[in-house]
RNA sequence: GGUCCCGUCGUCUAGCGGCCUAGGACACCGCCCUCUCAAGGCGGCGGCGCGGGUUCAAAUCCCGUCGGGACUACCA
């Protein structure tokens, strides 16, 4: 039987780091296995939907390299892809529940299920519903308080209902006994819950890829299929990313919970790709650094660690810098032009001294900030490193430089480097790491930048005279 | 509060009864290289939560305890 596997993210807001996570392992078990891999909008909540979002989802996973062989945007056998637009698929399923009595009508009002919940929690007694609604008709629930014209559909969880179940990668897994779970809301809208069930059974999904999170509503999930009789998927529950506190990860606490952050970071996605699948997961040769086909290659799920692993941006920071040295020179410079959004000329001189920070960076942002001096309209003197290299004392230093670079005939970086040494070390006696600190700074604008004698020629005689002068005044 | 999941250096991890005086990576510290910053090389710091068992032998198995997390919505 060939493998089908799906992820299943909510258009609500930026995509989350998440959602890309649990992609990279469905795919890597669906390309093990030679299988499809899905991809499912699951828009149930109307309040939280969010424009645009959607389309985000796609960029940022194509960004990624996790692409779908089925999905709203691609279509496939089993369209549409997307839970708004399948509405009808889940009301006979909804029917039959009621039917068999298997659910019930619920007209208790939201108000009404907040109150006795709270006084549940007051009473530190376990929270659920408590069947109010159970048995009665519509006229007898009326004339009781708390009632609302408009009824939700809930399932009557028996108390033999099965609460463990088999995980590929926890092994035999217990969950607690689920409440009367709402599938319909008064919307007509499904819940999570039944929309996921139907769906993945109506696309044939056999395995079922998710976070921690969901281990307690499995058996829900697998009552659903049983009364249905639908053949149940096997189920994996991957770790959840955490927060440096080990909280799941979160958009408010992490920055990092944010996929596009990841894009305006500049970081590559090929590191990202990486360091997601170093998180939980190891090759059998504890290799670190690893393509995404040599992850399926080996793929297993006894290798993934149920442990949630904490999200650390340092560990993804140096792998970044890792792949960008590996880069072919010419293909990390389109990525930087095409990253800072320039052409022409200004594109011509980023290539031109893309070389000269491919080992000095870790993403393309902190390239872009490298190379700016170069381009008229980013250069920026840095106050402090005025400050701290262009007092009095350096004026001597700026001013040979000057003289030696003014009748250069040759602006090369052989000639400027022979030219600055013999004026500023020889001539004025200084050591390299003072004669070379002011006309670092004046010529770029900051204490740390790319090799000097370099930048010095990339920028051309003109411009490195005119910020010579300019820091003189 | 209840239920469930989890517990190896600061972080990511290897380990699945003897190969462990616990290995690797990131971070951090020091040295070398050096026009700054990096990169690179070398070295260092640092961990099996705790307590009982089982066993000739436990990071590895069992129990307890403590700790962290998730869920406990007409959100997903």
């Amino acid at each position: 039987m060939t493998v089908r596997l799906r992820v299943a993210p909510s258009p609500t807001g930026d995509p989350h780091v998440g959602t890309a996570y649990m992609s990279l392992f469905n795919l890597a078990f669906v390309r093990r296995e030679g299988g499809a891999f899905v991809l499912r909008i699951e828009d149930t909540d109307r309040a939280r939907l969010n424009e645009g979002s959607e389309q985000q989802i796609y960029d940022t996973l194509h960004w990624l390299g996790l692409d779908w062989d089925e999905g709203p945007d691609i279509g496939g056998p089993f369209a549409p892809y997307r839970q708004s637009e399948r509405l009808e698929t889940y009301r006979p399923v909804v029917e039959a529940l009621l039917e068999s009595g298997r659910a019930y009508h619920c007209w208790c009002s939201p108000a009404r299920l907040t109150e006795m919940r709270e006084a549940q929690q007051k009473a530190k007694q376990p929270t659920g519903y408590d069947r109010l609604c159970v048995g009665k008709t519509r006229e007898e629930r009326a004339a009781l308080p708390g009632f609302s014209e408009q009824p939700v559909v809930r399932m009557l969880i028996p108390d033999d209902a099965p609460l463990s179940f088999a995980d590929l990668i926890r092994g035999e897994v217990n969950a607690p006994r689920p409440d009367d779970q709402v599938l319909m809301k008064t919307d007509g809208f499904p819940t999570y819950h039944l929309a996921n069930v139907v769906d993945d059974h109506e696309m044939g999904i056999t395995h079922v890829v998710r976070g921690e999170e969901w281990i307690a509503s499995t058996p829900k999930h697998i009552l659903l299929y049983d009364w249905m009789g639908w053949e149940r998927p096997q189920f994996a529950h991957m770790p959840l990313l955490r927060n440096t506190d080990k909280s799941k990860i979160s958009k408010r606490k992490n920055p990092a919970a944010r996929l596009t952050w990841f894009v305006e970071q500049g970081f590559l996605p090929e590191a990202l790709r990486n360091f997601l699948a170093l998180m939980g997961y190891s090759l059998p040769d504890g290799q670190e650094v690893f393509s995404f086909e040599e992850m399926v290659a080996s793929f297993d799920w006894s290798r993934v660690n149920p442990v949630g692993p904490v999200f650390d941006v340092d560990k993804l920071r140096w792998l970044s810098g890792h792949y960008i040295r590996e880069l072919p020179v010419e293909e990390l410079a389109s990525r930087l032009v095409a990253f800072m959004g320039i052409d022409g000329a200004a594109a011509d001189v980023v290539t031109r001294a893309t070389p000269l920070v491919q080992e000095r960076v870790s993403t393309l942002l902190e390239a872009a900030g490298m190379v700016g001096f170069l381009l008229d309209d980013r250069f920026a003197m840095d106050p402090e490193a005025a400050a701290k290299q262009l007092g009095h004392d350096a004026r001597p230093v700026l001013e040979a430089a000057r003289g030696a670079l003014h009748d250069l005939t040759s602006f090369d970086t052989a000639a400027i480097e022979a030219a600055l040494r013999a004026a500023l070390v020889d001539g004025l006696g200084l050591k390299p790491k003072h004669a070379f600190g002011p006309i670092r700074v004046a010529v770029t604008g900051s204490t740390v930048s790319p090799p000097l004698f370099e930048s010095i020629e990339l920028l051309g005689r003109d411009r490195t005279l005119v910020r010579l002068e300019s820091a003189l005044n």
